[in-house]
DNA sequence: ACCTTTTCCTATTGACTTAGTATGGAATGT
DNA sequence: ACATTCCATACTAAGTCAATAGGAAAAGGT
């Protein structure tokens, strides 16, 4: 029941694009050395979310990402459930009808469909925007210490 | 953020005891024809709720095993917890204090505390005795049809 | 035209987990 | 003694995770 790395850094890269979205393009190699990951192993994650829309490349030099919408368009769950698949706690919640052979008697379908609900309630609660706001909390925190 | 068999498979040896707890010992061998579950991967599981004492075992011939307590005692959550390990979604909430270096200006742990509520509310919200009911309610409900 | 920068694409790898299977030993009732 | 049942450990095939590796393609600067 742990999100992988994949889809925490996905976040982390959106949130990095935008608090850099100045106008011009953001290198994989400056949000690596940012993030501290692996540039890379950051470059597939970001490539993920460029064949979705999430974010606009532009190649060659000078070129690089930039977050494609408002942050406020993007919730952690958007973001999650590209790149790590559904957040459903089991796979039969994840086709409509049910496949499951056993679901008509089954007895705990119900808790993974209210666990499945609490899950997806908290991630798409709360949006990059957010999450660029809690940064400059702690931020304007830091100023006056 | 799947739950495994291992958890799923549990949690229905639990139900499938409370169900059966008749006084006699409930041969793994039943559980497993019941549940449609391998019988020696069984085994292993029912070994993991016995040495936590979640259920009761006796050997050789009309041996078995019980629950050991009342189903109202046992949680969703806590046969996950024992046989998944944590439930929490990220590995930095698991120890306390949080040992990530990064965890000062996360700004996505609020999240993940908030995902992690959300899910240990469900799971611990839901008790064996609770599955039990919804199981005599679906066999009523078959009784009318 | 050439070179550097940067994204894009695919393959590979080592460690680990999952979902079992296999083998045999220890205890218990008849 | 013997069948039954739990107990313990080892093994395995397939898949996932978290990268690393190597190069192709595009764009800008000179």
């Amino acid at each position: 029941m742990k999100i992988s790395t994949r889809g925490r850094y996905a976040v982390r890269v959106m949130l990095d694009l935008a608090l850099h979205n100045t106008g011009e393009y953001i290198k994989v190699k400056d949000i690596a050395r940012r993030q501290d990951i692996s540039e890379k192993y950051l470059e597939q994650i970001i490539s993920i979310l460029n064949k979705a829309g999430f974010v606009h490349s532009v190649r060659g030099a000078q070129g690089g990402y930039q977050i494609a919408d408002d942050p406020k368009k993007y919730t952690i769950g958007m973001v999650l459930r590209l790149t790590e698949g559904s957040l459903s706690p089991v796979a039969c919640l994840d086709t409509t009808p049910n496949q499951c052979e056993r679901c008509d008697t089954c007895e705990t379908l119900e808790v993974w469909k209210r666990l499945s609900d609490a899950i997806n309630n908290v991630v798409d609660d709360v949006t990059i925007q957010d999450l660029v706001d809690r940064h400059n909390e702690t931020i304007s925190f830091d100023y006056v210490i």
